[in-house]
DNA sequence: TTGTAAGCGTTATCAC
DNA sequence: GTGATAACGCTTACAA
């Protein structure tokens, strides 16, 4: 066969060569249909048929077609990923936990990038309902509204969002993570604790918000509240002007990636961390804890989310509980100088 | 609906409650067929009756289903990406690359991961091939007779692999980037240039060190080669105290992931890199640039490769050209001391 | 326990 | 230009 996907074509309307039932069933002298019962349901079949059968398959390499499976029974063994932009690191871990979890499950993973508008992220969505027998929303885009319609087609399950009604999110527990780095950062000595916040749409990072600003209350500090900002490299080195005008002697940011930015771009313009400005992220994304210094950061348990999404469709057992989340404690942080 | 994807019996049989092309027809008042002609080759119907077939479509919020397509076509609009270990930063590059190349053809994109042998590699690999209308196999650990196996059912790109035949494989060109870095090390004063090989069973680990020795061949220096290593951090680390005992003076290892781990546990014992040590890595993944001090790598282009790789697949216009690869110049490289 | 037959939502091959 | 009709490969009542 050629490399390419589209050539020629396909003799016959047979779309590909492969054996089916059809074919197990003459070799081994009994009904499709009894196939099809032997390989789903052994036990409502002659214990000899069912070696029979086995047997046939086994010697013509067998393997169900998926696609054929799906149209009548409506399940296709395949759940799907939608995230916003896949180049955020964010959403490898996310991935990673949600392809491991759905193999164990004997699921696949498909994988739908919406990149741009929630409008792309609708239509993709609206494709993948058919696809697939559940939906994880990853970093989306779209409003509570649209996720509440899409929900009410096909099980679905949002990572770090949550849109209320009937709709399951996997969430953090943002308490513990960030109660810990405020305390670690009062401890320290800093009393002015900026928050440098994502995208306004973001529902997590106002919740993160929420969370800082509920943990210095109870702890005689003040917070102050930058303005939106890319949730990227870029956006956190656009924003370093900012927090070394403020008088923040800490930081903590919406997530790692930007502070991996302000670190960058604070190193190049002579800003010392943790001497300057001490500096917190979210996530502890792969990269992290590498940086100089490395970053202190309230850890996100991605992988767990990924994981957990993937149960929760697979078997609704969704306890509501939250993930924990917890303060990484490295060199990006240090006493009020 | 509730989240479980296992939840509760379809009713009637009916799999969704989604509108066929059957409630089209009913409501434009043409035969199915007809819908189906208009959707798909709008030249061969009368303009005024697409007209109210599209019509009734957009009245319905009608979409194709792909399942039941692909059924009579034998073709998914699905492309799928097996990787032995989804874990891997190089497997980032290469499956944004391809699902970004693959939307924009509006294919979908499918992960599966084999983690094990070459034996679940295998099974997995066909049972995407009833799902898939293409395989890019980006990290695989088949071997050559099984992959030229598969290519043989189902159209099938290797990345960073040519098991020859008919087997299209996306290629870098090694000779530019390690050229590049073996001069750079010998223009720096090194005679003596190590090679840290990958697993034993990777193709490109042994092209990347048949690069390299021809490059050093060129330049009146020499090459030790150090024994094969998991190409994770933990392998990295590993390997330290090998590469300090040698009287190598600058390290090539098979990628960046690994010296990333000789870079940080090389840090804990006092290595001074590069004044003990220059190292240079491959892939130039996300990260290897703000490490202390950030690497010097020879980059391959991951995320054209991924594209590529969809390229070819979908149009077949494989230009057998290789990917071109280039150093990039980071800190980890100095002059022998 | 097994066979018969209808149906899943499309596409494709015929006629008309 | 459009309508019947038969696939595609599998599942699933319902009968036997």
């Amino acid at each position: 066969m050629s490399s390419a996907v589209d050539e020629g074509p396909r003799p016959g309307g047979r779309p590909s060569g492969a054996p089916t039932i059809y074919d197990i069933a003459r070799l081994a002298d009994v009904d499709p249909s009894t196939v099809s019962r032997a390989l789903n349901r052994p036990g409502r079949v002659n214990a000899k048929t069912v070696e029979r059968i086995m047997a046939a398959a086994e010697q013509l390499r067998f393997r169900v077609n998926p696609i054929a499976r799906a149209l009548p029974t409506g399940r296709t063994r395949t759940l799907a990923v939608l995230v916003a932009d896949i180049t955020n690191p964010v959403v490898f871990g996310i991935i990673r936990g949600a392809a491991q979890e759905a193999a164990a499950h004997d699921y696949t993973l498909l994988i739908a990038e919406s990149e741009e508008s929630g409008e792309r992220e609708a239509t993709a969505a609206r494709r993948l309902l058919h696809s697939a027998d559940g939906l994880i929303l990853a970093t989306t885009r779209l409003d509570d509204a649209a996720i509440r319609a899409l929900a009410r087609e096909k099980p679905l399950v949002t990572i770090n969002r949550d849109v209320g009604g009937a709709v399951v999110g996997v969430l953090p527990d943002l308490a513990a993570g960030v109660g810990a780095a405020v305390e670690h950062l009062v401890a320290l000595g800093h009393r002015v604790i900026g928050y440098l916040p994502g995208p306004a749409t973001s529902w997590i990072s106002e919740r993160r918000r929420e969370a800082i600003e509920e943990a210095v209350r109870a702890r005689d500090a003040e917070v102050v509240v930058f303005g939106h900002t890319a949730p990227t490299r870029e956006g956190g080195a656009a924003a370093v002007d900012a927090l070394v005008r403020s008088p923040a002697t800490a930081v903590i940011g919406y997530n790692d990636l930007m502070m991996l930015g302000v670190l960058a771009a604070g190193a190049e313009r002579g800003l010392d961390v943790p001497g300057d400005l001490s500096l917190i992220g979210f996530d502890d994304i792969f990269g992290s804890d590498f940086t100089t210094p490395p970053l202190t950061t309230v850890r996100m348990p991605l992988l767990e989310a990924g994981r957990r999404a993937v149960r929760t469709l697979l078997t609704s057992e969704n306890t509501g509980e939250l993930l924990p989340t917890e303060l990484v404690l490295r060199a990006s942080t240090g006493p009020r100088t």
